[in-house]
DNA sequence: TTGCTCCTCACGTCACGTGAGGTGGC
DNA sequence: TTGCTCCTCACGTCACGTGAGGTGGC
């Protein structure tokens, strides 16, 4: 039996330019009546569908080919690209399935946030880690810590963009955060100098919007907190952080959302 | 603090080309110096931050640079988007860790095949469902089979190439072979006609290597099978199948490597 | 002066998809 | 004759990567 393009096309789920892009790198080698018309055989099937197998499993085009080619790949060295394949497969459903949690983890936050916005209440505070390099930005100058630093911003959405206040700062500053138990899964810890743990506890806690003076006064997002802790005589433990959610930027006007913390004493 | 280029793409790990790619996207918009130099601020390394969190969640860069345009998204559609590309990262997570156990549970069976070619031993067959069209072959001619067929291919590797011969029947066929247990994950199910049901249970098992001339004559898989079952006296009880494991096309000749089964009464 | 960083611009990549313009078979 | 299927060929897509050829700052 032969068939037309258009029956293997259906059957295959492959547009007729794919099935002619297959040929022309070489997977199969169609014979041409004298119209022009390709006709496909049995075997062209099986190795089309042989060839829509490993491009699921993430074969390139190009190394099917090579694979199949007249002088292709013995058993044992397909058997050995399945086993990559394999791993990589359960590397990327590792990686999903993280992703899908910190985006999940953001969502509720943001949901959250963008109900409570501007109103403080207490709660308890998670452990985090914070990234602070000592140009007392988000961008370190020395290249040490520039390496650091790509390794934290490699982790978002688990790292997310934060300002940070320490007790015996006068000023707040732009940092990374993450969460303690994510940190270690995304291969980072505190070393005490540019990534600090920040311990959890029982905080005063407010969502807050601002606008692009952030960049100028990064203390404008703990404005909330502070009024609050002053009114209720409230005294600052550990280090003030945010986190931001996410950016509204409709109507002209850019509302950064920060999840702002205080643990108090 | 303005950044160089430099800077920003060690510490962000992008290239200078993706930078000025995400710029010409309208991303961010930097103002050069005298020079030509771009130096970038601080709320450009958010932008930035921000971008990479949303491309690293799967959104494409033009979406982001609408939801970061001066008429951008508000709060509210950031959030439904997130929950979009959770839906996805869920979706795309359950499907790789799928497609590492279907890859698996190939390469376990290819590496016991690979050392036990041509030997037949006595072992339970698993439940199987086995796709023929009407046409005896796998390209049905009929619109409502080719649909059908569609499906089953895409589910690729859990489906295999397969050649079927039932009890009745003088020749094997080409056809399509799944696990019964995968089956319904993949929306398969047995309708009796062309898609049938192979119950289990203890058989003759060999793996087969043949070379092209399983297009012409599909019988040539079951011959180790059935010398054996003669020679011992085994007599066939179901259908006889045989599915693919992969094609050695090593020195120019092309081996078919089929695992065969045949159920004895 | 040297070495490094930066600039623009054109073209490449990967696996096809999308037409335009034309022909073959029932 | 009409409608459908098929053909080739060129160009588009997406998110950059890769050079070529040239300039700026220490």
């Amino acid at each position: 039996m032969r068939y037309s393009i258009g029956d293997v096309s259906r059957v295959l789920g492959m547009t007729t330019s794919a099935l002619h892009f297959y040929e022309k790198e070489g997977i199969i080698d169609t014979p041409k009546v004298e119209s022009g018309w390709r006709y496909y055989q049995e075997a062209d099937i099986c190795r089309l569908i042989s060839a829509k197998k490993y491009r699921a499993m993430g074969v390139p085009v190009r190394d099917i080919a090579g694979q199949f080619s007249a002088d292709g790949m013995t058993g044992v060295q397909v058997i050995a690209r399945m086993k990559e394949k394999r791993d990589d497969a359960v590397r990327s459903a590792q990686q999903f399935a993280a992703l899908a949690q910190d985006i999940e983890y953001l969502i509720q936050r943001s949901e959250e946030g963008i109900s409570s916005e501007g109103a403080v209440d207490i709660r308890r505070a998670e452990e985090m880690i914070c990234f602070r390099s000592s140009s007392g930005s988000r961008i370190p100058l020395d290249k040490g810590e520039q390496a650091v630093a790509k390794r934290w911003i490699e982790a978002a959405p688990a790292v997310s963009l934060s300002i940070c206040r320490e007790l015996e700062d006068e000023h707040a500053a732009p940092s990374l955060i993450i969460s303690a138990k994510r940190a270690a899964d995304c291969g980072i810890e505190a070393d005490g100098c540019i990534a600090r743990h920040i311990p959890g506890g029982m905080a005063l806690h407010a969502v807050v919007a601002c606008g692009e003076e952030q960049y100028d006064d990064p203390d404008v997002i703990f404005r909330p907190i502070l009024a609050f802790a002053r009114e209720h005589r409230f005294v600052q433990k550990g280090t003030m952080w945010g986190s931001m959610l996410f950016v509204d930027c409709s109507g002209g006007a850019r509302r950064h959302y920060y999840d702002t913390y205080m643990t108090f004493a």
